[in-house]
DNA sequence: TTGTACGCGTTATCAA
DNA sequence: TTGATAACGCGTACAA
């Protein structure tokens, strides 16, 4: 194990002006950084990360919590495409980040959570699809102990930033085009996210306006993201509404499936962009979000708190869409 | 921060006492343990993982090493489940994992490779899906230097084991099933996965033995494991064929895609059981195995190098089957 | 411009 | 049975 000690004895000089090389130091001669370099590139050195962040006063290490208890397996997508784009941004900017599915932290108190995120030394915090549900991440976000970026969850103070799209404009836009792009529309089955959360709510709003607007009969019913909680829902008032929106592709996809099955067509909608609507041969409306790009988004915000901006939110881009199978598969 | 000095104070003793309460040495009096561990619990202390790795003379921190940069996004879902099973074990032994994704290592000598993951006290490595590619790691793993388990990978010695399934077996029983199942077997179409990849070879000598047994003419293409590719194979020489057998679900759903573009039938067979068989309604063959469970042995192996045992194969089951939709969607 | 000495939080050794 | 003290590898005031 190459230490900075080493470095130091093959260079001849004291550990702390390898340090000063290293970090990028003004004051050292181009004689002894030439040295340096030349013994850090000979011994295949590269610093301890674990006793920088022990020794630094002020270290950063980022911890990602992915909620993975979404009930399908094709929740898998979007998460791991949120880890490549925080992994990515990680490596550019250098700063260890390490990954925490949010099931583990189901037990603990927040005091507890926060003194092993402590004991990890990790004072930053992305969190991908907040739960409501998730109270000691929320008491933790309140306590503004760690630096948080909340991606898909409108919350936001001095040390917490928020980085979603427009929830509310996006299943706006994605409902009535397929309200419009539809003749019937005297009742519509809005089928919602989870009951309390964030963007469930703010979806919900939106297709409230637009039942003002087109002044059609509403059912909502809570699918829970859940792709067979949308087929059930679909068996009990798919024969009655002439349009399905939903909150999820995946539970668009289910409703689809169920529709097959029932032998009854209705126009869908979905929301996300995954791309196993591409298999689907529907052909449905849905709202296509860039994943990779709003994790490092969310990333970049973070950099910003830590150089001292204030939290804000952001707000990405977003893209009504139909998903073809050729729009899905990578050659 | 609470600190071991934080819980020393406050129980009153010295800090190397807290350590050994921590740590269950013997020759501590229940009396001092009492004090020690009241302490604790009312400062809700947390040891720092980095500090107590820097200071041991023997860490244990594990690099789990993945590899996403198959062509496809449904690998997601593969991978996702090694995670979630590495991070599950590691949870249950205590063990600091850090995941890295292997595109990060692309332009890394093995010996600059090797000097990063000791710079983050990494001393052990499970590698899933190593392809034949990646020189730096197959050196790492001849060098001994690392404890390391190769998921899906035949490789083992003294610091490695190897956990996988047995791909031969495997691909014989999907092949032989799909061919028993088919009248007319005169020319059959093998899509390969990556030339040169040891699963490949093993799946390929099957596929070479079945054609012995039933002796009809056998196509060989290379895939590439990418669904695009298999698309254009099969583009090729579907009308050719009587039937077509793919290395992966993957290629096997760009085949059956294929097919129903060129509008004709061939039976086809997959490998791997993941959840979007469900969704094309095909009802191929195809070889199911659990993802989760198998990350969770080679953590299990890896647990068993690190406790002094030598490196060996470790093999698991496999199922046949068909993958409907109500399989793979979830209550 | 360079080197000395101390601290970060922990474990391990040895003396008490 | 307990407590000082020296590591672990690094950053950083402060002194030289």
């Amino acid at each position: 194990m190459i230490s900075i000690n080493d470095v130091a004895k093959k260079a001849g000089v004291a550990k702390s002006t390898v340090s000063k090389v290293l970090n990028n130091y003004q004051l050292v001669s181009e004689e002894t950084r030439a040295k340096v370099e030349k013994a850090v590139e000979e011994l295949g050195y590269v610093p301890n990360t674990l006793a920088v962040s022990l020794s630094k006063k002020t270290f950063n290490r980022i911890g990602l919590i992915v909620d993975i208890r979404h009930n399908s397996q094709f929740i898998d997508e979007i998460d791991m495409k949120y880890l490549i784009g925080a992994y990515e941004k990680s490596k550019e900017y250098q700063i260890d980040v390490v990954t925490f599915f949010s099931s583990q932290f189901d037990d603990m108190s927040s005091e507890q959570l926060s003194a092993y995120l402590k004991s990890q030394r990790i004072n930053c915090l992305i969190i991908y699809n907040l739960s409501s549900e998730n109270r000691n991440l929320h008491e933790i976000i309140e306590n503004k102990e760690f630096y948080c970026v909340l991606v898909d969850s409108p919350i936001f103070n001095e040390k917490t930033s928020s980085v979603s799209i427009d929830h509310y404009m996006a299943q706006y836009d994605v409902a009535r085009l397929t309200i419009e792009e539809s003749n019937i529309r005297d009742k519509i089955l809005y089928i919602a996210g989870g009951r309390g959360g964030y963007i469930t709510t703010q979806r919900l709003e939106a297709v409230r306006k637009l039942q003002k607007e087109y002044q059609f009969e509403l059912i909502v019913e809570y699918g829970n993201f859940n792709e067979y909680k949308a087929r059930e829902i679909v068996f009990q008032w798919g024969r009655e509404v002439n349009i399905i929106i939903c909150a999820s592709d995946l539970m668009a996809i289910g409703a689809v499936y169920a529709l097959t099955d029932m032998d009854i067509f209705r126009p869908v909608c979905g929301f996300d962009g995954i791309s196993l609507m591409g298999y689907t041969k529907a052909g449905m409306n849905t709202v296509k979000q860039d994943f990779v790009q709003k994790s490092k988004q969310a990333f970049d915000e973070l950099k910003k708190l830590l150089d001292g901006g204030k939290g804000c939110h952001i707000e990405m881009p977003y893209e009504l869409t139909k998903l073809g199978y050729m729009d899905v598969i990578q050659k």
